[in-house]
DNA sequence: CTATTTAACTTGATAAATGAAAGGATTTGA
DNA sequence: TCAAATCCTTTCATTTATCAAGTTAAATAG
């Protein structure tokens, strides 16, 4: 289904989305032309989900990184559900994961207060695990 | 530093981000050249670390997304980091934590054959505990 | 109170990219 | 062998981005 100059579009695109096809085409050895052609047909099959950023967090002011093995208390998710919906500034990712919890919460804290408060929140409905983010050894793509 | 203009920026650039400067312009009541101005201010700045693609993990065979909570053997991490830099096609993320382990270790394969040999290599390394994702609640921006 | 500076934005001209249409290789299948 | 399909290129009209200059408004200083 996907060549190999597919394969390196989606690189390009990972590390820049805002190149021109023109640009993207001599990087593939294509015409402009005929590297928007490829990217469309990308966009149709569905790899290429869409176009998006990278946000700096810590520049936003979230300067904690936090993961949260979740245990719901009750038989029911619903009442964890539904607290989470209510705090969407800082939750990232909600993973239904098997394994270890029945949730993996991924979430951001300007601060330690806002943490503390979120978790005093939180244990109304389940109990946790927290793991900080220390460090990211982010890979690409 | 940043005022709701730019946020909503942010928001529509997480949205789309090879929207126009024109139509961008137009979403958030600014000429185009007014937003392109507000853009280059915010990669100076540095909340805008890039530009990047969402790409369908499953429509490229990879159909298992897991988490890997680390638990090193050794005092060295090491032996470890210097493993998971030999098995890059996989893994998505290596994230130092505080708390339960050393590392979070986001990663996808494409097969229950290919996690399992990745597991037997990982185990000469590290001690484990794995989470395979189910469903991915994600929320935006 | 007035002059000056600065920041944020608009306007207008030019250069560049995009999108559509037409056409040419190459491959695939009847 | 012929027809269809795929993938690419070329050309051109349209749209967009970019650059420079000018406008406005608010803050600052004399």
């Amino acid at each position: 289904m996907l060549d190999s100059t597919d394969m390196r579009i989606l690189e390009e695109l990972s590390n820049n989305s805002r190149i021109t096809m023109k640009e993207l085409g001599e990087k593939v050895h294509l015409t402009g032309q005929a590297a928007a052609d490829r990217v469309a047909k990308l966009e149709d099959y569905g790899v290429i989900e869409g176009y998006t950023i990278k946000i700096n967090q810590n520049k936003l002011g979230y300067f904690i990184h936090a993961f949260i093995t979740v245990f719901t208390e009750s038989i029911s998710h619903q009442p964890y559900l539904t607290f989470i919906n209510t705090q969407e500034q800082y939750i990232i990712n909600n993973y239904k994961i098997s394994g270890d919890g029945c949730y993996l919460l991924e979430c951001k804290f300007p601060s330690h207060e806002t943490l503390n408060k979120f978790l005093e929140d939180f244990n109304k409905h389940a109990n946790y695990k927290l793991s900080i983010v220390i460090k990211n050894g982010s890979t690409t793509f």
